[in-house]
DNA sequence: CTTGACCCTGTAGTTGCTATAGGGTGCATA
DNA sequence: TATGCACCCTATAGCAACTACAGGGTCAAG
């Protein structure tokens, strides 16, 4: 199976195949007489697993990590559990501060007048001065 | 004012305050006669303001829409209040996009038994056959 | 006159790709 | 046989928004 095929069988651009084998994600491949690369099953079970779990939102860091333990079959998958326990505080956090983002800019765009910009809450909000008690 | 007060007034870090300057946010200030930057009020007064936006988690090419947009102090702010709210709207997407990870990061969790990799959820579910019907 | 805190420029690293530039390969067709 | 075209190769630079050096210069205090 050649690079792009592969490509298009997990919706991955061939760049960013590339990415991964450079940086040690997917191993690197045989390659045919013309020098392209060669994929089997095992890199498409590979990739499959990488891009599903950055769908998931995981780092490549993560991924690595998933990757490492889902290879060792015999140990307890605590350790996974642990990664993607993790993960989910992560992505709490982030909705957590995306809301009290949120809630702060609403607040602001509630206050616009639709005036002159000399008026402007939003403008005078953003300024030096503007201590809002927060 | 030199730029370690600005940065500790502003609580930004003088790289910052430098890449700022590089990129054309902030204008160059006077330089003392041993090339020191010398900064003044409006400088204060710009910086504070980009900062307060990025804390907003306005783009830095928001933020210099923004910057333009509260300089002409003649103008209707309705091009402020679009941006603000063209953000607000990308904040409402980031926000439902994490929440629908999450909900599904969620439910894989709950399904790992806490055995060995070999019968793990969460590894097979990132596996290549992995289709859950979402 | 030396120490130390501060400042300068310039460049490279971070994350996770994406997009070129400038070539080579392999198969079908005129 | 020549030529077109889709596909592949490597290497490098770019994106956001900083951050972190390296290798210097400046300035006040002791
Ligand atoms: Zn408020
Ligand atoms: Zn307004
Ligand atoms: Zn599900
Ligand atoms: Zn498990």
């Amino acid at each position: 199976m050649q690079i792009g095929e592969l490509a298009r069988t997990t919706a991955t651009k061939v760049e960013t195949i590339r990415f991964y084998e450079k940086i040690g994600l997917l191993p690197e491949p045989g390659r045919t007489s013309g020098n392209y690369r060669d994929y089997g099953a095992a890199h498409l079970a590979r990739l499959s697993f990488i891009r599903r779990a950055r769908d998931l939102g995981f780092t490549l860091d993560q991924v690595r990590e998933l990757l490492t333990l889902s290879d060792d079959s015999s140990r307890s998958c605590s350790a996974v559990d642990t990664v993607a326990r993790a993960h989910l505080a992560q992505i709490d956090q982030k909705i957590a501060d995306l809301r009290a983002l949120r809630r702060e800019l609403d607040e602001l765009i509630g206050q616009c007048s639709q005036g002159a910009i000399s008026d402007c809450r939003i403008i005078e909000a953003l300024g030096p001065s503007a201590q809002n008690g927060h």
